[in-house]
DNA sequence: ATGGCCGGTGGAACCGGA
């Protein structure tokens, strides 16, 4: 069963990169990001007619996620739990009936920036590098619940996280930014700590690979990229890998997202 | 040439992104 996560960077204007992607790759299953749009308008027919049934999360303008699959799916959630005054459409969730269930969470974490500290050094409340720490601690405490349900899960998304200095062609240049800042760095440890894997490091080792690059200063042509969508597997998921990528050519296509979908494919 | 964009909204600039 192959799953990807895709930041589309607006539905509207991908949906034809999208259809592109979906004919070429076919995934089972695909979360999506930052699909601004809505739930009524969300363009659904093309999709559908690929065979997906298409679930999503919306909101005006901005955030907004959608989990696409060709199985069935159960126990549709929106929203991440523990924080009821949390309007930001971000985090979707399903259960995959195939032979065994999965339970596949979508997420769109915060980008963090700007980053704004107290005289103590410590993420001013109210500001959106405290909101992104905050929410990483809200995924964190779902994940261990999951864990402890011992359904085999996987959290795929855009988690605006560079985890190692091998994730950018230039890491000095993100130090201070919310994506390489050594809390966010923590955060998303503290959460693989919990006895999640990583699925295209579990594959691939090394520098060079990317699934962002800015749509400014030529940072494609000059493959200055960074690594920030991620598909976390937990045990009994990582014990199924057979193999993940990224699927990095279809950021040199016409009208491409600045992100690239990453996959997984598992043993199911 | 060290700067260079894009999508959504709303119907012109501006916000947000990373």
């Amino acid at each position: 069963m192959k799953i990807a996560t895709f930041n589309v960077n607006g539905i509207k204007a991908r949906l034809d990169a999208l259809c592109d992607w979906l004919d070429s790759a076919h995934p089972d299953v695909a979360v999506l990001q930052e699909i601004k749009s809505e739930d009524a308008p969300f363009p659904r027919e093309m999709i559908e007619d690929r065979g997906y049934i298409v679930e999503t999360h919306g909101q005006k303008s901005f955030n907004g996620v959608a989990i696409l699959s060709k199985l069935p799916l159960e126990d549709i959630t929106r929203g991440l739990p523990g924080d009821d005054g949390d309007t930001q459409a971000r985090w979707i969730e399903a259960t995959v009936v195939g032979k065994t269930a999965l339970r596949v969470c979508g997420l769109y974490l915060p980008n963090g920036n700007p980053v704004e500290l107290d005289a103590d050094g410590l993420p001013v409340a109210g500001g959106k590098y405290a909101y992104k720490l905050a929410w990483m601690a809200r995924q964190r405490a779902r994940a261990a619940d999951l864990l402890a349900a011992e359904m085999p899960f996987l959290m795929a998304g855009d988690y605006n996280i560079i985890p190692q200095a091998e994730d950018a062609k230039r890491p000095d240049v993100w130090r201070a930014d919310a994506l390489f800042r050594l809390e966010s760095r923590d955060a998303f440890r503290q959460l693989v700590n919990l006895g999640l894997t990583d699925a295209f490091r579990a594959r691939v080792q090394g520098p060079g690979h990317y699934s962002f690059w800015d749509y400014q200063a030529g940072a494609w042509n000059r493959d200055d990229g960074i690594r920030i969508d991620h598909v976390l597997l937990s045990p009994q998921a990582a014990d199924l890998l057979r193999d993940a990528g990224i699927d990095r050519d279809i950021r040199g296509r016409d009208k491409p997202s600045d992100h690239v979908p990453v996959w997984v494919d598992l043993d199911l």
